[in-house]
DNA sequence: TTTAAATTATATTGAAATAGTATACTTTCG
DNA sequence: CGAAAGTATACTATTTCAATATAATTTAAA
């Protein structure tokens, strides 16, 4: 269980951007992460349409957040590049399906989405700017 | 981020197992389940060789829970198939390499291990015995 | 003691999600 | 204008997940 690279690398891009006060282009920024600049551009895409990032165009294009690191969170930039954060698959599901005995109402849904509930709660209060 | 569905059917047999107390051969649990009987195999074999489930060769053979279900956890036998969770593949590397910074000490890693530690503690807390 | 019903083990295949790339286009500023 | 940037869509490769196939072994009962 755990988040993909690409989630990994936007959180990069975000902490770099956050550090780096300046507007970075594209391939700074990629250079920058270790991330490679084709992948770090279609997520720079998602970033720029949730709001996180701003992005310019031109000769002296580039990007740079769009709002004050401190109001940036991991469960933002998390969700954003890989969609919400749910712990399984079965959740929402009708239940376990056990023949063999009569009722089999499933308490692991509701588990699930306490846990999922639990982490969203803890990664939306981690901000990017509040770096000592 | 979420559990594969090899880890759901985990949770699923156990679950069969805690509530039909008889034992159970492969077939009817597999069926019970819903999960396709090779399938179901592989993981139980998994669940044996961690301690969770007892089998039994031959004829009358099955399987039934190893111990009370009361000592069985979801967090258990969810890292019985899946391994330990963790947030993010970064965690142990050395950082994210913003090389246009100064220091790029990421508190990040530190971010991920405690959410990871707090989906531990949570699916550990729940037990499969004490369904009311 | 044979035999059928069960588990065990290894290897392989198929499918889906993730990761990364290519190409063509648009905008902006000097 | 024209070069340097971002934008958009589509495609390919890789990895991981899910499931299957085959063969061997063990056990209990007839």
């Amino acid at each position: 269980m755990h988040i993909t690279l690409e989630a990994d690398y936007a959180v990069r891009i975000v902490n770099c951007l956050t550090r780096c006060k300046t507007r970075m282009d594209a391939k700074s920024l990629a250079s920058a992460t270790g991330v490679t600049l084709r992948f770090s551009l279609k997520i720079l895409r998602k970033l720029v349409a949730q709001g996180i990032v701003r992005s310019y165009k031109g000769t002296q294009g580039g990007y740079e957040l769009a709002k004050p690191a401190s109001e940036i969170s991991l469960g933002e930039v998390i969700e954003t590049v890989e969609g919400p954060i749910t712990i399984s698959r079965c959740v929402g599901a009708k239940d376990f399906h056990c023949t063999r005995v009569g009722t089999d109402e499933c308490r692991f849904n509701k588990a699930y989405q306490e846990v999922a509930e639990l982490v969203r709660q803890k990664l939306y209060g981690i901000k990017f700017g509040e770096q000592e």
